[in-house]
DNA sequence: CCCGTGCCCTGGCGGC
DNA sequence: TGCCGCCAGGGCACGG
């Protein structure tokens, strides 16, 4: 499931394979993942040049001639670049280019996203304009000041988009651990400290992830640009049964808001 | 407004 | 071995 991390990877990898393609045509083999009225989608893209590739949050930003189209890669979804090899049953929207490679959209559970909107709007409109802002940008006075009422519980809140962008299930769990503080807080009880604290190993762990080029897990193994090494550094993500690197208590896994959650019983409060 | 639940999807895994 | 049923999970619609 990529995080701001593996999107940011994928970002840099992808903006350096095809900086200044132009979309010559469009091949659909599952639909529902354009968001827009299809054949304005199809129109409108034709003859579009990718200028470059922005990412917000989760959030890819093709940046085009008079668009941009936002995706989002849910949990599985990846881009390959091929040129005439057979299509693959997961690859589900391919972006023919006039240099005659194509870009392919893959993505076994479907859930992914593409949105194309006004280059001029598009910030304005919805995906973007309700996303919050990503840890390295948000002042920890005014997380205090969005949480400070919120009875969910911590791990809910940094999971919500609309207030801290960028982090998913992974990461979260890497932030509490480093913060010392238990998925299960409720969010009102966080004193300004500690929300100090959250935003500060949240940018530390986003960051060190970025350097190493995200976390490799399971099926994103493959996917274009993202062979990361931060699953290397990971403290309680997936460490069930292990002893925690601080004080050696068994790694317990929980649930929190329906989420699967790792924690360590001892040094999370 | 706020919060919890269900939905979208399919591969993989546990159970028998 | 094979089949069935269930789970994971980001974000949104919906309902209380």
């Amino acid at each position: 499931m990529p995080e701001l991390p593996e999107v940011e990877t994928v970002r840099v990898t992808l903006e350096n394979e095809i900086r200044n393609e132009i979309i010559v045509g469009l091949d659909l083999y599952y639909s529902k993942i354009i968001k827009n009225e299809l054949e304005w989608f199809i129109y409108s893209i034709t003859n579009q040049k990718i200028h470059r590739i922005d990412r917000m949050g989760k959030y890819l930003i093709f940046i085009l001639d008079a668009y941009a189209m936002i995706i989002h890669l849910r949990m599985e979804g990846k881009f390959y670049i091929k040129t005439d090899e057979p299509i693959d049953k997961h690859e589900h929207v391919v972006f023919h280019f006039k240099s005659g490679r194509n870009l392919r959209y893959h993505d076994v559970r479907k859930f992914g996203t593409i949105t194309l909107l006004n280059i001029n709007t598009y910030l304005d409109e919805y995906p973007l304009i309700q996303l919050g802002r990503e840890p390295k940008n948000l002042d920890f006075h005014h997380f205090f000041e969005m949480i400070k009422n919120k009875k969910t519980t911590i791990k809910q809140v940094l999971l919500d988009q609309h207030i801290v962008a960028g982090l998913g299930n992974i990461y979260v769990d890497e932030t509490l651990f480093l913060s010392q503080i238990h998925p299960t807080r409720i969010a009102s009880s966080i004193t300004i400290k500690e929300a100090e604290i959250i935003i500060e190993s949240a940018r530390q762990v986003l960051e060190k992830a970025i350097e190493l080029g995200g976390t490799t897990i399971r099926s994103y193994t493959s996917s274009l640009g993202v062979h990361g090494r931060f699953q290397n550094e990971l403290n309680v993500h997936m460490k069930k049964g292990e002893p925690c690197p601080v004080c050696k208590t068994e790694i317990i896994k929980i649930k929190v808001g329906g989420r699967g959650t790792y924690v360590c019983p001892k040094c999370q409060h």
